[in-house]
RNA sequence: GCGAGCGUGGUGGAACUGGUAGACACACAGGACUUAAAAUCCUGAGGCAGAAAUGCCGUGCGGGUUCGACUCCCGCCGCUCGUACCA
């Protein structure tokens, strides 16, 4: 064969026959268990980026592997085609954004296949094409019908000069991105779906799923499931009351005055007579809509002049509009309890507000200070608050709720931090929403209507949405009255066509149906892998339509994925790569240097999937020689022609059957590395050892070259998941008839591992003092009497007695000893 | 601000369940081969002291638990992700 490695020729090779034979292509099977391994769509932007390779060289390795360990595995790609880089693409070179799309769409598919990923191509999708949102159409059709989807006021960022809605990203240091008008914010009438219907199922089920412990506590934080107590106020001069929730019933006597929201009907109401509180209302609307922005921004706040009246007290205490009240959580108005709250300590402390203590701790607690901060623990007791006094924060909890109910004006309730999804966009590139606006109110086209077509020969230059200025696509005709109608033209978020994609994988032939029976053979995804990025939003709404289409009758499971796998940022010279930055690394460049299995061979080299990956030019050019080296030793062994004699490990030479031992305790450390553990870097290494060790050992013997032939072997087939192009060539030139993706993934034989002697550590109170060999059959007593024997050992007992001793079996001795 | 992570040689990382810190690489230095260079191969290396044997120190910082801590607990510092219209 060849003596030099060239990875053009053969990727290019091998990946034709790869194409030819359809290798990829999956269809049920009742002979083998199945296994749906996903990895997170890309946005089409132009060409892939590391994070992309990085990701979807994971999925692939882990895929052939399972499939070589006799699983079903279907490994599908799409494409997650709507977005506002399209648009903003459009703006900047006139093109639409369709074109732009199915353009980048193209060559990033050529690129996926360059890099030798085992898809299913067949189940391809694109979702910004009719066939793929029509589904989406429908079941938003489902959602409005069973009072899923409802429309109210939500804010916005409204950029003036170019009057058009903003997203967060296009609002910075308040001004708009291409205007650079201040922005502000505004309320508009929104899309909604009721996410929070489904609050208790998506936190409950996360005990059921095989995910990491961060991203589950992330969820459950993010959904804030709290018990408190919603009780009102009575206003002095008003018959309303004034609502508010509170987790903290037991500080209830340390009120000192409510907040509410600018956006309350109250600070409203309030402004129409003060204009000083009409200017800060407008005021508080210059901060952008994103609640980082919000929540850092300075605490501002004033007095509206109204009162409530203590529920228990019948004192009067003041309203205040405070711009950190939020209108979307609970009923925007909160009871100040500047004692036992920071933020509200904060408030009181600059504007001069009474604070009163009504809790203190139990003991001595130096950080309890009232006159420095806010004491927030829930671990005290009552003081102050009279018929309360002296109650832990249960007790207290419960008192307080029954006399607030009691009074007929509050109850227990569970609230959630989590709040409906807005899913309408007042942009273009996004898939219609399927309703009407008639005479008679709001409509959805009806089924035999869909798909609601996006027209894509269309002018995007940034002044809002072209669709409202399409007349042909806005005015249609309301089928049940026959009269005239104007179409939605808001889209839905993007975040819609990602939470179901991966059920339409696995239903992807379906023509009449948004699913079918096939999408309950492979759902659940045995393993989701993709950016941490994605842990709350993505993750949260995909799981909430998995539990629709469930309700639905589409699908029979709860969740739509069973394991996840959350990779971590590439990185170059230590931050996140970025155009902005100029620190980008172009995969394409190095695939047409190196060739693929290099590139995947680095990624999955550099560091385990979950961490962030330092990208390191020299570090591709060393992975690089590692396979010429594996290739010229695999050359040499062809071209030697070395026997392959059958042999018993007994027979074999002490340096033959080290490399036995070794070659099987790499065998079994990437099985578990790869099939368990996921980290692909050490199961790398391993094989790098077993390289290192056959380039040392020179076969003489025909039992010594059948060992060692067995040994290239192996290590073609246990790099073959992660360089499987040159895995399959050198499989080819080794005379191996099984083509090498049909074959089975190598077995340990356990016999190697044994050892007759091993090395054992010893410590002297802790401090490693020697190393001594063992044997295998050793007592206790027998090996400790060995371990005093040793003379860096005896060194550090002397003039001591010992106290203890600590042996653990295979590892280590520790004799803990004092002065005598 | 809030929620969740991460921090180990010059660099990327290893040490999986509390048991040898630095596997495997990269970069570097020295050597072999070469007219020379590249490529390839061999050797070396955490820091300090020492000729060496060896000793002491060492996993962001400060404390704690333990026979034993990179690993567990508490408090800080720095960085990263998310924060509901980026995907």
């Amino acid at each position: 064969m060849e003596r030099d490695y060239q990875p053009s020729v053969i990727e290019s090779k091998v990946q034709a026959a790869w194409d030819a034979e359809g290798v990829f292509s999956r269809s049920e099977d009742p002979a083998k268990p199945k296994f749906y391994c996903l990895c997170m769509f890309p946005y089409p932007s132009g060409k892939l980026h590391m994070g992309h390779v990085r990701n979807y060289t994971i999925g692939d390795v882990i895929s052939r592997y399972l499939t070589m360990n006799g699983y079903n595995v279907l490994q599908p790609m799409g494409w997650d085609a709507f977005g506002m880089p399209a648009e903003n693409a459009a703006i900047k070179n006139q093109v639409p954004p369709a074109a732009w799309t199915y353009d980048n769409i193209a060559h990033m598919r050529g690129q996926l296949k360059q890099l030798g990923f085992g898809y299913d191509w067949n189940r391809e999708l694109a979702t910004c094409t009719p066939d793929y949102y029509r589904w989406e159409q429908w079941l938003f059709t489902r959602m409005l019908e069973r009072g899923l989807a409802y429309r109210k006021k939500a804010r916005v960022n409204w950029d003036p000069v170019d009057q058009t809605v903003l997203a967060n990203e296009q609002v910075i240091d308040g001004r708009g991105w291409r205007s650079g008008a201040l922005v502000e914010q505004r309320e508009i009438e929104q899309w909604f779906i009721r996410i929070t219907d489904y609050a208790d199922q998506l936190l409950d089920d996360l005990d059921t799923v095989d995910w990491p412990e961060q991203v589950k506590t992330m969820q459950r934080n993010w959904i804030g499931r709290s018990q408190g107590v919603e009780f009102s106020f009575a206003r002095p001069g008003h018959t309303e009351r004034l609502e508010v929730y509170t987790t903290r019933p037991d500080t209830i006597m340390g009120i000192t005055y409510v907040a509410i929201a600018p956006t309350h009907p109250i600070a409203t109401k309030a402004a129409e007579s003060r204009p000083e509180l009409a200017a800060f209302i407008a005021d508080c609307t210059r901060i952008k809509v994103a609640e980082a922005d919000l929540a850092q921004a300075p605490k501002l706040g004033m007095a509206t002049g109204e009162s409530v009246i203590h529920p228990l007290t019948g004192e009067e205490l003041p309203i205040w509009i405070a711009n950190f009240v939020l209108m979307e959580y609970g009923s925007g108005a909160v009871m100040a309890v500047p004692a036992h709250d920071q933020r509200d300590w904060e408030f009181a402390t600059q504007y001069g507000l009474p604070i009163r203590a009504v809790i203190a701790p139990q003991g001595e607690d130096p950080t309890y200070d009232i006159g420095q901060a806010a004491w927030t623990e829930k671990t005290g007791m009552t003081i102050a608050s009279g018929e309360f006094d002296g109650l832990p924060f249960a007790a207290a909890f419960d008192a307080v709720a029954a006399r607030l109910e009691a009074l007929g004006i509050g109850r227990v309730t569970t609230n959630y931090r989590l709040r409906d999804w807005g899913i309408g966009r007042q942009r273009y590139w996004g898939c219609p929403i399927p309703v009407i606006y008639t005479d008679e109110g709001i409509k959805p086209v009806g089924d035999h209507a869909l798909p609601v077509v996006l027209p894509e020969d269309v002018v995007v230059d940034g002044q809002g949405s072209p669709l409202v200025r399409r007349h042909d696509f806005v005015q249609t005709i309301d089928p049940e009255t026959q009269r005239p109608a104007q179409r939605e033209t808001d889209t839905f978020d993007t975040f819609m066509e990602s939470s179901w994609y991966y059920a339409r994988f696995a239903s992807a032939f379906s023509q009449d149906a948004m699913l079918d029976r096939h999408a309950n053979y492979w759902l659940p995804v045995d393993l989701y892998i993709g950016g941490i990025e994605h842990a709350i939003l993505h993750l949260l709404y995909a799981r909430f339509f998995h539990k629709v289409l469930r309700d639905l009758g589409l699908l029979t499971s709860d969740e739509p994925f069973k394991k996840l796998l959350t990779q971590g940022m590439v990185l170059k010279d230590g931050s996140k790569m970025s155009k902005s930055k100029g620190n980008t690394v172009d995969p394409q460049a190095l695939i047409d240097l190196y060739g693929a299995d290099t590139v995947r061979l680095f990624t999955m080299f550099a560091a385990p999937p979950e961490q962030s990956l330092e990208w390191s030019d020299e570090g591709v050019a060393g992975a690089h020689r590692f396979l010429k080296r594996v290739y010229s030793l695999v050359a040499d062994a062809v071209n030697q022609r070395y026997t392959d004699v059958p042999f018993t490990v007994a027979d074999l030479s002490p340096e033959a059957r080290d490399l036995y031992r070794k070659l099987h305790e790499t065998i079994a450390k990437v099985s578990d590395d790869i099939g368990r553990r996921y980290h692909f870097n050490t199961a790398i290494a391993a094989v790098m050892e077993l390289v290192n060790q056959l380039q040392r050992f020179t076969p003489e013997s025909a039992m010594d070259q059948a060992v060692y032939r067995q040994a290239i072997d192996r290590v073609v087939v246990l790099l073959s998941p992660i360089t499987p192009h040159l895995s399959t060539h050198l499989w080819q030139a080794l005379g191996q008839s099984t083509p090498l993706h049909a074959i089975a993934w190598p077995t340990v034989d356990t016999a190697a591992l044994t050892r007759d002697v091993y090395m054992l550590v010893v410590q002297v109170n802790g401090k490693l003092r020697a190393r001594i060999e063992v044997a295998a059959e050793a007592t206790d007593v027998e090996i400790l009497k060995q371990a005093r024997a040793e003379q860096q050992v005896r060194k550090f007992l002397e003039g001591m007695t010992e106290v203890k001793t600590i042996l653990v079996p295979q590892k280590l001795v520790n004799l803990v000893v004092k002065p005598a």
